[in-house]
DNA sequence: TGTAATTTAATTGTGCACAATTTATTAATT
DNA sequence: AATTAATAAATTGTGCACAATTAAATTACA
């Protein structure tokens, strides 16, 4: 049996195109990238962009619902949410109840930008060229990932 | 008709649950997140790791074709890359025919720690815990993004 | 051959991302 | 009531990630 092609290598598993984590960090960047020039046009980042996404949606969330929604810790999220109130997007509030609790809260200006926000979903879609299918099969599955990341 | 239930929010596709984008930065950053223990032990980072990954395979290559395979700039590799090369990981000299390119080479140490490596995929199985068709599935659309944004 | 255009890395500046620690506040337990 | 434990956010420190610019070397071409 001619075997030259057999491949017998056991650092199989180390290489760059067997792995299933570098396409999906790198498609994750590559994504981001493209928010971009979108975002830009708003004055945003995409991290400041899923954080009024949840406040788009809820009003007034502390720093820990915050985090759990988005995936991130206060390390991350403090300086985040310092600059958004800097632009004046979002306020900043200790809860009366419970002095720990930090209420983030959509402005008023956060409220407007809303509306120029509806339309960097429908600008994005030109980007990410999947068809239904796979789209459709690619978020069912990263969905149960996350899910199985929160068990 | 009772259409108490029919969403008519015009702010649909701003809802982060209905993006597709956020489970991807979400999950890229999670299983990173779970690569580290193990990375830890080998004293490296995720972005070093896939580095290293390429070097492995090539043994010699340059900044800028590193970053094609990695989809990084100079930006983010030279400070990487001189990391590696503090640990004894990495050599990287000139390229004599063309001074413009830095050649980056694995070292006997930085082979050496392929063998201690291999673990690592193995390890993060136990991770990712997607049945075989899912994870094909997932494996399969990423790469044909992956290749579209390439276009 | 000398100048302009191109190419390759490095540098600079901003903004995450996260582990580990600290501080402030509240709750639980003597 | 005083002490301890638990919780929430902020701080600190390291390491990407990337756009924009710079510097050096090479190539194109006038």
């Amino acid at each position: 049996m001619d075997n030259r092609y057999v491949e017998t290598d056991r650092y199989n598993a180390l290489k760059l195109d067997n792995q299933l984590c570098f396409p999906l960090y790198a498609c994750s960047k590559e994504i981001v990238r493209r928010y971009k020039p979108f975002l830009d046009e708003l004055g945003i980042t995409y991290t400041q962009y899923i954080t009024l996404m949840v406040l788009w949606e809820e009003k007034n969330v502390n720093v820990k619902e915050l985090g759990s929604r988005l995936f991130l810790d206060s390390g991350t999220l403090t300086p985040v949410l310092k600059r958004l109130e800097q632009k004046g997007l979002i306020s900043r509030q200790r809860d009366s109840r419970d002095e720990r609790n930090l209420i983030v809260s959509i402005t008023d200006e956060g409220e407007a930008l809303k509306e120029r926000a509806v339309e960097v979903p429908y600008k994005m879609a030109g980007c990410v060229k999947l068809d239904r299918d796979d789209a459709g099969e690619l978020y069912r599955i990263l969905k149960l990932l996350l899910q199985k990341f929160g068990e």
